[in-house]
RNA sequence: GCGAGCGUGGCGGAAUGGUAGACGCGCCAGACUUAAAAUCUGUUGUCCGUAUGGGCGUGGGGGUUCAAGUCCCCCCGCUCGCACCA
């Protein structure tokens, strides 16, 4: 018999796929399917990761294909950033090349795959013709205030030698280079996210198939909160120091307030540092403090007490002394507050250290007003207000709003409400990246480049032998006209956060060779993404500005208005493990360079003993990696895809284990061979044709609801026990040759080289590829017969088999006349019985 | 500290409040074989029992219910995210 082989089957029927162009996504009058998996960094080298996150988006498309849907299904390369540029300074490539030499390699390693993708889409968010259109939008952007430069302090990586955004730094540390983050001061371009940041907030929750995790995450970044921002009266300040606008969400405990509180950054700090060594002192120690997160769980309260008081703003003899202090933070607010030590841990800290009065203001309903005191814990729940005059006896909400109404009323303040989120910062000082397409005029200032000199683009001929921006030396490219005067202007050097280029990309692959950013015809028709799928580490950062750039583009005209929220549902699928191997030296071992050990264990090739520890993201530094080359070279790309879809539920982490393949690969062989012998069968007989036949529905109900729950484990563990079922039947061959084409259907999303070759050998018309999913007969799902088992006090004591159609009577009389039941009752009535047709039966004694 | 999620055999994991452990891996036994590989068949939560059978079992403790892995309360542990946000 001859064996699945996997190496010839494989290229054949990819090679049909695309003689009949399957995969191609043409507009017509079905309806609709857009899946998309985050396209890659082209590094050159495909991982596991790629292989399950691209087989989970092909297990959707093929089989939204197969349920009637026009599905499009594209991929392309998110190509711009610095791992191009450090090649170019280690290897002297010029960056584009080596981009695209990556993009070649790994293209070579994804087709293989067998990936159900249009490829005629693809396109690399480096080609001139992409970015060219980016380009234009910033253009468009500028024109609706949504882009604007200003100086600001930013986050500076001295490693790569350029600005990140707020997103990008963790830690206080560049999320890619791991340099500390230094803080600096320059002219900056702005996308402004702020615009939308309510709109961005209010539609999470409208997001229904966005994980809960996922759409928590935005909502704390965007961060919004609302209270009240009001002036003190400074008493003791410089001038131009009169006032200090303080902001609070607890206007409520204005009457508990000790002490105000600036920043070490506040503007009334640095004013004071200049006249004050101490003060200076203070303040270098408070900016150095707060960038990693031992520093701030253990850092103590800390202030300075300037002299300085501001007055109370319904006690004009009421002063409070003011204070620099190192928990406030000049990025939140006005960067100044006043402390209300009773009802917040914070200052309550503060006060204990500094010996300030804690006045409780708020008092729980189950304490009396006269003796409610508070320890060393804040009391920060609700209650009744209390010694604070004309808002006793108020509720915390009644008493923000008269604080605000009086507040308001005397001119001191108003209701404001805040976010943490920021504008994004663009600028980046890099070659490798879109260029901003502004020129900077000594007439005109800022202006933007006309649409039709687009795109910008990046001369070939630079030099990375010296650290900085090859941009900003390039005299030729720099120089250039005016667009409104015509005069001598230089062209901006910045280019942007290679992010804006994943922004909106999957509008472009609704039209990837449109002359403008997107055709209104077919981003009508595509758009949204109905199904994205991607890893949970872009939860913020692109998935935010992916937010942001579908609102700006819809702003700008270049989406409907539906696609401002331009992924319907979001699946953020678990990594790939594998455990980790360690050589008595300490030394990590990749698995290619192991064997396992008779007995359990493992060993070097050379035959020392191996520390297995625990199972971790595949990493190089670990070595725990496994090629997918490697495995589809072994045993196909089937047995890699079926793999990754089995066990684990796809949001978590699986682990990838050679046992694990080794399954995977022998189960595709056994559905061959199946096929096989049902080929060279006798006639047989169809006694057993219509148990088959029900088998083979309930399969088709338990695949398809597998597949449309994104839970592909049980899709498979479905076609494993369906594999089992035909194969032990002994039904004719008729009806196996409809067993076994439904099973090349059901495969076909997973394993679709295989699918197609047992379709072929089943005599299956065509491609299975493209063939309608089989549809399931719930008639075909229900049995005359059904096994009820027989509990007695919630124990499972016997089991009867019931007609489906027999009354409940019918079933209680039966349950009452099994041994086991007549037993335990030993002729007394049973209290109660509970019947649950189809079900159980519960006798109560 | 705040938020989210999770905890089930040796392992990965199933289980609309209704037979806990589907399916896979591993282990064990058997068939085929000179032998091995491959393949096929069967067993496999745990304890008592030759067995029919019974006890105990979903991190721990309470509760609701005829019935709880599932719902509620408290506790323990792990993972992820955010974090001095006023």
């Amino acid at each position: 018999m001859s064996r699945y082989n996997a190496k010839e089957t494989e290229p054949k029927w990819q090679e049909a796929w695309n003689t009949a162009e399957s995969f191609r996504a043409v507009p017509d009058d079905r309806e609709k399917y857009y899946v998309l998996e985050m396209f890659p960094y082209p590094s050159g080298r495909i991982h596991m990761g790629h292989v399950r996150n691209y087989t989970m988006g092909d297990v959707v498309a093929r089989y939204k294909s197969a349920a009637g849907f026009n599905v499009l299904h594209p991929m392309g390369w998110d190509a711009f950033g610095m791992p191009a540029e450090n090649a170019a300074m280690e290897k002297g490539v010029h960056p584009g090349d080596w981009t695209y030499q990556n993009i070649a390699d790994m293209r070579a390693q994804l087709k293989p795959m067998g990936l159900s993708i249009d490829w005629t889409r693809e396109f690399a968010t480096c080609d001139p013709e992409y970015y060219g259109q980016q380009q234009a939008l910033f253009i468009d952007m500028m024109g609706k205030d949504l882009v604007y430069r200003k100086n600001a302090v930013v986050n500076w990586d001295p490693v790569d030698m350029t600005v990140l955004a707020n997103e990008q730094v963790e830690n206080g540390r560049g999320w890619r280079s791991g340099a500390l983050v230094e803080r600096k001061e320059l002219t900056q371009w702005f996308f402004k996210i702020s615009a939308f940041s309510d709109d961005l907030l209010d539609s999470l929750d409208n997001m229904d198939s966005w994980p809960e995790k996922v759409r928590t995450m935005q909502k704390n970044w965007i961060g919004k909160s609302t209270g009240l921002q009001f002036e003190f009266k400074t008493n003791g300040a410089p001038s131009g120091f009169e006032g200090l606008e303080v902001y609070t969400t607890r206007p409520d405990t204005l009457f508990g307030a000790a002490f105000a509180a600036i920043s070490a950054d506040h503007p009334l700090a640095k004013q004071l540092e200049e006249n004050n060594p101490e003060i200076a002192a203070f303040n270098a120690e408070c900016r150095q403090l707060g960038t990693t997160e031992e520093a701030m769980e253990t850092a103590e309260k800390k202030g300075f007490d300037t002299g300085i008081t501001v007055t109370h703003p319904f006690n004009d003899a009421w002063e409070l002394p003011v204070y620099i202090a190192n928990f406030v933070l000049m990025g939140f607010g006005t960067g100044a507050v006043f402390g209300c030590p009773a009802h917040d841990q914070r200052d309550l800290d503060f006060a204990r250290k500094y010996d300030l009065v804690v006045t409780p203001v708020v008092c729980p309903a189950d304490q009396d007003p006269d003796t409610f005191s508070i320890g060393k814990k804040a009391f920060t729940e609700t209650g009744n207000l209390i010694n604070s005059r004309f808002l006793d006896g108020l509720s915390i909400e009644d008493a923000k709003t008269e604080v605000i109404k009086r507040i308001e009323g005397k001119g001191a303040g108003a209701a404001k409400t805040q976010y943490r989120l920021r504008d994004w910062g663009v600028s980046r000082q890099r070659y490798w990246g879109c260029p901003i397409p502004v020129v900077h005029c000594e007439k005109c200032g800022v202006v933007p480049e006309k649409k039709e000199n687009l795109p910008i683009e990046l001369p070939k001929d630079v030099a990375f032998d010296k650290p900085g921006n090859p941009l900003d030396r390039h005299e030729t490219w720099r120089n250039c006209a005016c667009p409104s005067c015509g005069g001598d202007a230089l062209r901006e050097t910045d280019t942007m956060d290679t992010f804006a280029d994943s922004s909106w990309y999957y509008a472009r692959f609704t039209a990837p060779k449109a002359e403008t950013p997107t055709d209104a015809k077919e981003v009508d028709y595509w758009m949204n993404v109905d199904q994205y799928i991607g890893g949970v580490e872009h939860a913020i950062l692109h998935l935010l500005y992916a937010r942001f750039f579908a609102r700006a583009m819809h702003a700008t005209g270049h989406l409907p208005k539906r696609a401002t929220e331009p992924f319907n549902a979001l699946f953020t699928q678990g990594m790939v493990c594998h455990a980790t191997y360690q050589d008595p030296d300490g030394k990590w071992v990749n698995p290619d360079d192991t064997r396992a050990i008779e007995g359990g264990g493992f060993e070097t090739l050379d035959g020392r003993p191996i520390t297995v520890g625990k199972s971790i993201k595949m990493s190089k530094s670990k070595k725990n990696v496994v090629d997918p080359d490697d495995i589809i070279d072994q045993y196909g790309a089937d047995t890699a895809r079926w793999f990754v879809m089995s066990d684990s539920p796809p949001e978590r982490d699986v682990e990838w284990t050679a046992s694990g393949a080794e399954a995977a690969w022998k189960h595709l062989q056994r559905v061959w061979r199946l096929c096989v012998e049902v080929q060279e069968m006798g006639e047989g007989d169809t006694a057993q044709d219509a148990a088959l036949e029900k088998a083979r529905h309930r399969a088709i109900d338990e695949v398809t609801k597998g597949i449309e729950g994104f839970a592909f484990n049980k899709s498979v563990a479905a076609l494993y026990q369906y594999t089992n079922t035909v194969s032990k039947s002994d039904a004719s061959k008729a009806a196996k040759l409809v067993a076994m084409q439904s099973m090349a259907q059901m495969m076909q999303p997973m394993t679709p080289h295989l699918a197609e070759e047992v379709w072929a050998a089943m005599g299956g018309e065509g491609l299975v590829t493209g063939a309608p999913w089989p549809q399931v007969d719930e008639s075909k799902l229900v049995d005359d017969t059904v096994i009820l088992p027989i509990q007695v006090n919630g124990k499972r004591r016997a089991e009867i088999e019931v007609a489906i159609s027999a009354t409940k009577d019918q079933i209680e009389k039966m349950a009452l006349e099994t041994p086991a039941v007549t037993r335990i009752l030993d002729g007394a009535a049973p209290k109660k019985i509970i019947v649950v047709p189809g079900r159980i039966v519960n006798v109560v004694v």
